[in-house]
DNA sequence: CGTGCATACTTTGTATGACAAACATAGAAT
DNA sequence: ATTCTATGTTTGTCATACAAAGTATGCACG
């Protein structure tokens, strides 16, 4: 006889990990905005860990492209260029419509009604205009779709570009436009996905985010044109005179 | 009058940083095999640096996925199952196909160039043979198309698939059937970069990449039905009585 | 006044040493 | 042979320490 497998599940969550976590969270949300200086021991402070544990988080959103370090060592929160922008924006398009493709052929009912849920759950919040809390769902939503696609390997890396977009999302948001466009757009993805045809479902998402993509690169383009009118040049060179 | 910009390149060449590239390369060349135990205090020892930084760079891999930690904290070099290879070639598929169209659309002449001389590099090194510097030179290949695409976000995240399934492109052009093949297949794309045909050389990458998929992917299974076999089952569960 | 220099502070990179917790190993005891 | 025990190994985390580079402050002097 054979003895089951009774192990625990351990879960003893790093402190690195948790320090992460916070970290990716705090800029993928805006707390930590585009551009801002992250200084090791104020991390430490705010986040009550050893400088060890916050360099070694530092270190894996360095590679998850959420930091930049300058030339002379100093570490800020990345500032996603329109270019960069577009590319992101580019690559959610391939990887995603692949995934709800994906999903479609291998979702069960339940994984279904899950989206279906959320969706309805998104009109809702919708009409009462909570940006915050509806840039959280749109994240559930797309995370179910990348959990059932089936592949880890693709949902990993959608999800570190989602990530990186994250916060110029939530204000690409802000701009009721958009957001009654967007909604529309999964509307169409939703229908697709209950109907269990595929072709259609990837189709949609690939049209949800190229729309997604051109607002927000327009958008920021602007806010650079904006930006470089304003300091004539050499603004990023000198770090005194900026107060 | 403006100032030049006279700022030295500065180059110290952080610690970590060497650390990193020696742990990546040893991985991603075969000299860490997939599924080798990596212990800190050793490879402090193999690089002549200090625990911190030997952990640091561990955390990059692991963002980038080429190390795994198990769950009982052990750090081994990550192990490319058939599915996810086959995932991480649809990717690239995806990837360098859009790479090689802006590359052409980009490219000045020098890198045209370039690209020619090391295609022509390759088919000696092919006579000979040598199959560890034909890795290398078909990895300069990528690279310059990658370097030439214009966008950063997209060659980042192919290098870093490049990157994963490196040792199984070294181990796939061993067979040399497969060599073969691969090197009619660039013929064919260097010929469309010549003309400048963007949309012939996409094609012709995605075919590219596709039959290598398919030759590396099936190899894969093939491998991992044969240990199936050879350890019945809950193989990897006991660690103990493998030896 | 502002120019220039000296001094002190800040921040990062790196190394060390320490210790607990989780495991693994090898003997010892039954 | 099974179980218990003592000992070693490995990782996670922290606290320090210090050098190098950069930044800020302040003072003296023409």
């Amino acid at each position: 006889m054979e003895y089951q497998d009774l192990r625990i599940v351990e879960n003893p969550t790093l402190v690195r990990e948790h320090a992460l976590d916070k970290l990716r969270n705090a800029i993928s949300r805006g707390l930590y905005p585009p551009g801002m200086r992250l200084v090791e021991r104020e991390l430490c402070e705010a986040l009550g860990v050893s400088r060890t544990s916050v360099r070694e988080a530092l270190r894996q959103l360095q590679a998850e492209n959420l930091i930049e370090v300058g030339k002379r060592r100093n570490i800020t929160v990345a500032i996603v260029s329109s270019k960069d922008a577009e590319d992101i924006y580019l690559m959610r398009e391939m990887l995603e419509s692949l995934a709800v493709q994906r999903f479609v052929a291998l979702a069960d009912e339940n994984a279904i009604k899950k989206l279906v849920r959320i969706h309805k759950d998104l009109r809702k919040v919708l009409n009462k205009g909570d940006v915050r809390e509806l840039a959280i769902m749109a994240g559930e939503f797309y995370e179910t779709i990348l959990n059932g696609s089936g592949s880890k390997v693709i949902a990993d890396m959608a999800r570190q570009l989602l990530t990186r977009v994250n916060y110029l999302r939530m204000r690409s948001m802000a701009e009721p436009h958009r957001l009654e466009d967007g909604m529309h757009e999964w509307d169409t993805l939703i229908e697709a996905i209950v109907e269990r045809n595929a072709e259609a479902a990837a189709k949609a998402m690939s049209a949800h985010l190229s729309n997604a993509r051109k607002a927000i690169v327009t958008k920021l383009q602007q806010e650079e044109e904006l930006a470089a009118a304003a300091v004539p040049e050499r603004a990023a060179v000198s770090s005194r005179r900026s107060g």
